[in-house]
DNA sequence: GTCTATAACTAGATAGAC
DNA sequence: GTCTATCTAGTTATAGAC
C-alpha cells in the first residue's frame, strides 16, 4: 500500500515536472532554461529533479519521444481509417493541425530543439521524423496513381504542406479569433487545394 | 590614412564575427553558443568581440535588424515591380522563397530566436514582422477585390503560405535533388492554387 | 584592435542527511 | 522523495596592458 502510493507520487511528481519543463523549454528554449528555474516551477529544489529523471537531456529526450510516437500512432489511426484517398488526407491534416493547435509546446519544441539533443538521440528522433513524412509522401503518391491528385514533386509538397500545418503552433492562441476546429476546416480546404487535380474542385465552392 | 585602414579592418572584423554567429546561433542556438565559442569560430579572445559589439543580446538584436529591414525592403521591391495581381503574387513568393533559400540560416535563426531577444528588443522585431504580414496580407485582399482570387480567411491564408514558404529554410540544402530557383517554382505554383478563383487555373498545366 | 587576467555569477550534477 | 550543501566548470562582461 505504501510501496503503491509512493510509485503514484512519484509518477505525479514526474509528470508536472515533463509539463513544466514543455512550457519552459518553449517560452525560454532548452539552454536559456536552467534546472533551477524548472525546479522553482514545480516548487521543488533542482537538486530533487534527479530523482526523476537522470539529467538535463534525458528530459528533453524524453519529451522529443513522447512526441514523435503520439504524432506517428496518430497518423497512422488517421490513415487507417478508410474512406477514399482525400477522406484520408482530409483525416490526416485533420490530425496534424488538430495535434498541433492541442499541443502547440510540445509541437514547437520538436521543431526547434533537435538541435540541443546528443547526435544518437537525435539520429533517433530525427529517423521517427522521415517516417512520418513518408507516410504524407505515401498518402501523396496514392493519389496521384489513383488519377485525383494532381502533384509535380512529392516530397516538395509533403513538405509544403507539413510546414505549412505545423505552422499553427507558432501563432494560434485559444480565445483567439478562431476556434481549433475552424483552424482545421480552413486548412484541409487549402491542403486539398494544392493537391486536388483542378477538374476536381467545384466552383462553386 | 590609418585612420582609414584602422575603421576598415574594423569594419571586417565586426562582420566576420556577424557572420559566425549567424552560423553558430543557427547550429547551437543564441544560448547554445558561448561568446568563446564565437571568438574561437573568428580566432579572437572572447574580450576582443566587446569591442565590436557592446553585449551578446546587441548581437542577437544587431542580426534581427538585418533581417527584418531586408524582409521588408524586399517585399515592397517585389509587389511595386507592378504587372496584374498575379504577378506581383508570384514576385512576393519568389522574393520570400529566394531569401530563405539564400539566407537560410538568418532565417532560421528570426523565427527560433525571437523569445531570446530582451521584451523591448521584442516589441520592435514584433512590429516589423507583423508590417510584413500585413503586405501579404493586402496583397491578397487585392486579389479577392478585384475577382481573382477566392480566399476563404485572408489572415489564416497568409499566415499559412508565409509558413509553408518559410519552411525551406528547415530543409534545403545547396547541391540537393533541386536549385533554388527549381524550389522556387514549385512554391510559386502551390502558392497560386491555394488562393486562385477554380476557374482561373488551366486543366492542362 | 587585440590581448591577459579576472570579477561576479550561474550552470549541471552529486553526496549524504532525513 | 525531497532536502541542504557543495563541487567543478562554464557563463557574460570588464579592467587595463600593449
Amino acid at each position: 500500500m505504501s510501496t503503491k502510493a509512493g510509485q503514484k507520487d512519484a509518477a505525479v511528481a514526474a509528470e508536472r515536472i515533463r509539463l513544466a519543463a514543455i512550457r519552459l523549454f518553449r517560452e525560454r528554449g532548452y539552454h536559456g532554461t536552467s534546472m533551477r528555474d524548472l525546479a522553482t516551477a514545480v516548487q521543488l529544489e533542482s537538486a530533487s529533479l534527479y530523482y526523476h529523471y537522470p539529467s538535463k537531456h534525458d528530459l528533453l529526450f524524453a519529451l522529443f519521444q513522447g512526441i514523435m510516437d503520439d504524432l506517428f500512432d496518430g497518423i497512422r489511426g488517421a490513415i487507417a481509417d478508410g474512406g477514399d484517398i482525400q477522406q484520408r488526407l482530409c483525416a490526416a491534416v485533420r490530425f496534424h493541425v488538430g495535434f498541433h493547435v492541442l499541443r502547440r509546446d510540445e509541437a514547437f519544441i520538436s521543431h526547434s530543439e533537435l538541435r540541443a539533443l546528443n547526435p544518437a538521440q537525435r539520429a533517433v528522433i530525427v529517423e521517427k521524423r522521415d517516417l512520418y513524412q513518408g507516410a504524407w509522401c505515401d498518402l501523396l503518391r496514392a493519389g496521384v496513381a489513383n488519377g485525383c491528385f494532381d502533384v509535380s514533386d512529392v516530397p516538395v509538397t509533403a513538405n509544403a504542406i507539413l510546414m505549412m500545418c505545423s505552422g499553427v503552433s507558432d501563432w494560434f492562441v485559444s480565445n483567439g479569433r478562431l476556434s481549433g476546429d475552424q483552424i482545421v476546416e480552413k486548412y484541409e480546404e487549402l491542403v486539398l487545394r494544392m493537391v486536388q487535380r483542378p477538374r476536381e474542385r467545384d466552383p462553386r465552392r
